[in-house]
DNA sequence: CTGAAAGCGCTTACAG
DNA sequence: CTGAAAGCGCTTACAG
């Protein structure tokens, strides 16, 4: 392997000029610059990352920490990866994978061993035990998820509050009285996934202003139980006509469970979700979303990661960003049928509202 | 940040004792390696590892190649990233995730620049141009995908031929004389993923020694293109009994397909897929399919390349493994009913056999 | 059983 | 405009 000892001496120059040559930190004569390029050409030489680390104490990695937890949906986690490692390639940064079931003792290693110049976790919970270990770290942290205290770190989610007042106002606005919000399994909430109640506080303080009914449940995020749970949740709250749905599963499940009842959406029922626009295209799902924006997080946690690694940001105080929901329209909602209109008896699974349905 | 001489001050030895305290590699008294131990644990030590790789030109890192080619189900991607990760944290590698359009370059520039002490290439073309860059690289490499030359590297993959013939015999021993194999779109056969015509091509092969009728066509690897292309690949074979899916997103589709035609598994028609078992979890798949295992690949992958890197097996010849197909059942292949019983006529798209159409 | 020293391949003041 | 030299933090022969 070629070292910069061997590109000098081909160039006839001296190893010094060899790196300045390479890394234009000075001006040099043309003639030299050209035969140091041309013997890194013939060479084929690259500089050694180590060596290089060692003398700037800066490595051009980034560490990405994910963790697969098992009530996880995992198919949504690649469009975060594709938006940091997209991202950081841009930049001119690697991308450290790094997915290991002891969260802080990785996050440990990987920071004072210096194999990185920064980290963006993901999928923070809201109190994330691996920040303790990222604020007490020589190197920034940009965090997607947003935690209970984001001192000491750069924060970037998508704006659940926001995104639950929007859902609920959205199908109030089109006549709609009875919402039942599908979360995320409790475990997830439990667990610290706190854009579960972030969105469904909100869901429930927007209802409460605008006079409708919202019930809320949790749900698995695994098939086929989600499919079972949602079957279970619209037996038992047939008044319903309008869903949201905080949970991957639930919305790919969803088309085949309207199905099997013989529904259909914006008709029996409207549907808002909260996912990706990739996600939507990959499994076909109908149904209008508020875009969860991984690309978008991704990209927008290394930005400002990298600002604050190359000192750009440095003195800056640190950011929390929530981004706004936007509701991809896919039309699968529209004003509810009146009681009367609704043929729900008819069908399969389906029951008579309860005596005590209330009209819009 | 503390360094091994820090460590060799609060111990009170010398760099060279706190250094081989910390690696083992030579035997010291009791007490030294206690106090060692001590400092370590005060100082919060970890050794540094951009220094660590140049002494010892070991990064203990693996680089993962992975392309997003526009075509490709992306979904399926991340479980060969898991067995890579996994398991190269359980041997004691950091997996350097590399994803870039421009893979050869990459490749190279990983390469060269020690960043990593071996690769694991996913997707491998049959004619992939970043096997000319591996074979005149120091470090060894390990393929998931099935190459034309498969010289200097080991290489894993499912066995895709004996998956051909596989398919085809278990539908034919039902009863079923005419098939229909599913593949990805002609883009990724173009491309050189070879394992499409090596599934095709055994298949046809094990068909013509049967006596078998066998369609084969492209279809779409995104929704909702490949719902429609279904349609149409059904209305045009309303003899065939039996499918065959070489196509991840087929199988996701398929489902509604199927329901939007009123047909069932395997009552109507008999299905055969080739995806993992994870796949088939989250996307709660009903259709028995031989198992792709990602994981399994990955974790194959990554235990040859470490054994290549630390000796054990430097001189050992390359392997060529290809996993033998295995059948999960799932339930969604049977006997063909006899075109007298099949009542397809009376459904959605659905048409009459045409006259040519043979008994089983 | 332990230590002093060389060396891995870079970068960057320092000096001319 | 260019070069000689120190130093980044490790590991490992070499020497005792």
């Amino acid at each position: 392997m070629a070292t910069i000892g061997d590109v000098a001496r081909v160039a006839g120059v001296s190893r010094s000029t060899a790196s300045y040559a390479l890394s234009g930190k000075r001006s040099l004569s043309e003639e030299v610059r050209l035969r140091v390029a041309a013997a890194v050409e013939e060479l084929g030489y690259t500089p050694n990352a180590g060596a290089r680390a060692l003398a700037t104490s800066q490595t051009k990695t980034l560490g990405l920490l994910a963790q697969f937890l098992d009530d996880e949906f995992a198919p949504a986690m690649m469009q975060y990866f594709l938006g940091v490692s997209n991202t950081a390639r841009g930049l001119g940064y690697d991308v450290l994978l790094v997915n290991e079931p002891d969260g802080p003792a990785s996050l440990r290693r990987v920071l004072t061993s210096r194999m990185v110049d920064g980290v963006v976790l993901l999928n923070v919970a809201e109190h994330d035990t691996r920040l303790p270990v990222l604020r007490s770290a020589q190197q920034p942290g940009a965090l997607v998820g947003l935690p209970a205290d984001c001192s000491g770190v750069d924060v970037f989610d998508l704006d659940f509050h926001e995104t639950g007042r929007h859902m609920v106002a959205h199908l109030h606005e089109l006549g709609h009285r009875d919402l039942l919000l599908v979360n995320q399994p409790e475990h997830v909430l439990e667990r610290g996934g706190a854009y579960v109640w972030r969105l469904q506080s909100a869901a429930e303080e927007e209802a409460a202003q605008r006079g409708v009914t919202l019930a809320a449940a949790f749900a698995p995020s695994t098939q086929p139980d989600v499919g079972r749970a949602l079957h279970a949740l619209l037996d038992a709250h047939p008044q319903v006509t309008g869903l949201l749905l905080n949970n991957e599963a639930a919305a790919s499940a969803l088309p085949s469970v309207l199905a099997e009842r013989g529904l259909t959406s914006p008709d029996d029922v409207s549907v808002v979700g909260r996912y990706s626009r990739e996600f939507a295209r990959t499994f076909s799902l109908p149904f209008s979303a508020v875009e969860s924006a991984p690309d978008q997080l991704g990209q927008l946690a290394v930005r400002q990661l990298v600002r604050r690694i190359e000192g750009t940001a440095a003195a800056t105080p640190h950011v929390v960003h929530l981004i706004p929901p936007s509701l991809t329209d896919r039309g699968s909602t529209a004003a509810p049928r009146l009681p009367a209109d609704r043929p729900r008896a008819d069908r399969p699974h389906a029951r008579r509202p309860p005596a005590g349905a209330h009209a819009p």
